[in-house]
Order: C-alpha cells, then sequence, then structure tokens
DNA sequence: CGCCAGGTGCGAA
DNA sequence: TTCGCACCTGGC
C-alpha cells in the first residue's frame, strides 16, 4: 500500500468524466483500475490518495505521471483566469480535476471505437478485446484482464473483432493494429510532433476523424491545447454563445483559451454536467 | 417496432 | 469543398 500526500486530486471527478472507460467504483468509494501492466485500486483521503496494486514497482511514479500530479495546475489555473476572467467560478469548481496521461494504443482503439457508440458499449468491447487478448491479473482475488498491445493481437481478424462487439469499427481498428505492427506508423513518434502535425499524423488513420484525434491528443499526449468538440460541447457553445459553426467554435476557443483550449473546455463541459444546479 | 448514441467515410453535387 | 446518408449494437 502506498500513500500519496497532498495530491490535490478530486479523484471521482478525474475518473468518472469520460477520459477512461475501463474502471469500476468499489463499495468504500475507491477506483479499480486496469492501467497498462497492472492493476490499481485507488481511494481518496483528503488531499491525500491511497493506493493499492497487484504489483508494487514504480507504483508511485506510475501514478502520479498517470493522474498528472506533477503537473502545476494552479499556475496553469492562473494563466486560464488571466485569459478569461469569467472563468473563475468554474475554475474553482474544477479544483483537483486532470486530464489524465492514458496509455497510447489503449487510447487510440478506445476512440476509434467511440464514434457514434455508448459509453458502457465502448466499455464491453475494451473488455472483451482485453478478456481474448491481454494479460489476466488476480488482485485482491478477482480476475482482470490488461489491454493488450499491437504485437499480441497481431492475429486478430476483422471476424473476431466483429465477434466482440465493436461493430462498423472492426475493419478500421484492424487496419491500424497491422499499421503498427508492420511500422507504417510509430505512435510514440507522435509524442515529440507538435500538435498540428500530431493531429495530421492521426487523421490519415481510418476511423480517427477530428474528434477523435482530439481525444487522443488530449488524453493520451497531454495535448491541453486540442479540444474535442463532440455533440455536448456543440450544444454548449450554442446555449452560451450562440456559435454553431465547427470552424467558429474552433476559432472561438482557440482565440480566448490558447494554450489550454483542451483543458478549458473539459473544464467548462464537467462543470456543465456535475456542478451547475448543484 | 423505430429511433439514435460523446463521428466518420463515402459518393454525389 | 461541402453535404447527406449509412453504419454495428443495444437500450428505450
Amino acid at each position: 500500500m502506498l500513500r500519496i500526500k497532498d495530491a490535490n486530486l478530486n479523484l471521482s471527478d478525474t475518473i468518472t468524466c469520460g477520459q477512461i472507460f475501463r474502471f469500476s467504483i468499489e463499495d468504500d468509494n475507491s477506483y479499480t483500475i486496469i492501467l497498462s501492466d497492472r492493476v490499481i485500486n485507488i481511494k481518496q483521503d483528503n488531499n491525500d490518495l491511497i493506493v493499492k496494486s497487484n504489483n508494487e514497482d514504480n507504483l508511485e511514479s506510475k501514478v502520479r505521471y498517470y493522474l498528472d500530479l506533477d503537473r502545476d495546475y494552479n499556475k496553469i489555473n492562473k494563466r486560464i483566469l488571466k485569459l478569461d476572467p469569467n472563468m473563475k467560478k468554474i475554475v474553482d469548481d474544477c479544483n483537483g480535476f486532470k486530464i489524465i496521461n492514458q496509455p497510447k494504443f489503449e487510447t487510440i482503439i478506445s476512440y476509434i471505437l467511440s464514434q457514434n457508440n455508448r459509453v458502457p458499449q465502448i466499455k464491453k468491447a475494451l473488455d472483451n478485446i482485453a478478456y481474448k487478448y491481454g494479460k489476466k491479473i488476480i488482485f485482491e482475488d478477482k480476475e482482470y484482464y490488461l489491454f493488450p498491445n499491437s504485437e499480441d493481437m497481431k492475429e486478430c481478424s476483422i471476424e473476431e473483432l466483429r465477434n466482440l462487439k465493436t461493430g462498423f469499427r472492426d475493419k478500421y481498428i484492424y487496419e491500424f493494429i497491422n499499421k503498427v505492427n508492420n511500422k507504417t506508423i510509430d505512435i510514440n513518434s507522435i509524442s515529440d510532433m507538435n500538435s498540428d502535425d500530431a493531429m495530421t499524423y492521426l487523421l490519415e488513420n481510418k476511423g480517427i476523424g477530428e474528434k477523435v484525434a482530439s481525444c487522443i491528443l488530449l488524453f493520451a499526449y497531454s495535448r491541453l491545447d486540442v479540444f474535442p468538440i463532440d455533440t455536448w460541447v456543440k450544444k454548449y457553445m450554442k446555449d452560451e454563445y450562440n456559435i454553431t459553426n465547427i470552424k467558429d467554435i474552433k476559432r472561438f476557443t482557440k482565440d480566448k483559451y490558447k494554450e489550454y483550449s483542451g483543458l478549458v473546455i473539459q473544464y467548462m463541459f464537467h462543470y456543465k454536467r456535475n456542478k451547475e444546479n448543484k
């Protein structure tokens, strides 16, 4: 067991806001998460986190990175308030909300699955894939399956993916895995690109459009300047500012929030869904 | 039953 | 370049 002091994390908001899929909420209000090579259980204890795992190696650094604990959000929030003082209430209410650093391959597959799909079905398909191709882990007497890497899935067929309930996205996933395995694409190289180049690189893959690419960049590559525009953001922008066109939403947000556009959109969305009227 | 979801690719204009 | 439509699946 590990205690991380003064994490300044709002655990439940960060986990349940829709950035990640493969987690469960336990009776004691802790969260069990399947994180790359291990299963972790995290419980918030005031400003501390209590972490358990089947694998204690480098656990603290792993968790700190995953939950983005070493980024100075106070500084970022100050910058956001300088850009737009009207954000005061939202920024205050989102204190402790972080953008997670998720494993790259899993995130890309997850968001390819997310198009025209619902969260429970995305989770189910991901679990099916992990069950079939991933490594079994026992943690506190329960079975979990790690998400496989592209090598683990090299023998998979489109038909198998369809059977795992990926739907019409089966061919996109199949194609993507093959491109990773034959080195047509290199998902690690995206880390070294600027956000525009990274976006272009991702968009070359079938099944990855602007929304999906934005989610991947924000949640797996820490690009806080990139913002996914989904139906909810569109609704928010229409209701709040009467802006409907995607290009206008992009320009408006970029002009206003600059290098933190993506984070601010998450704050707004999160506030709108969870905090307002509560 | 018919409708549609935290989009995208595709063919038609 | 832009526009409209189909799309696995499952829950309502």
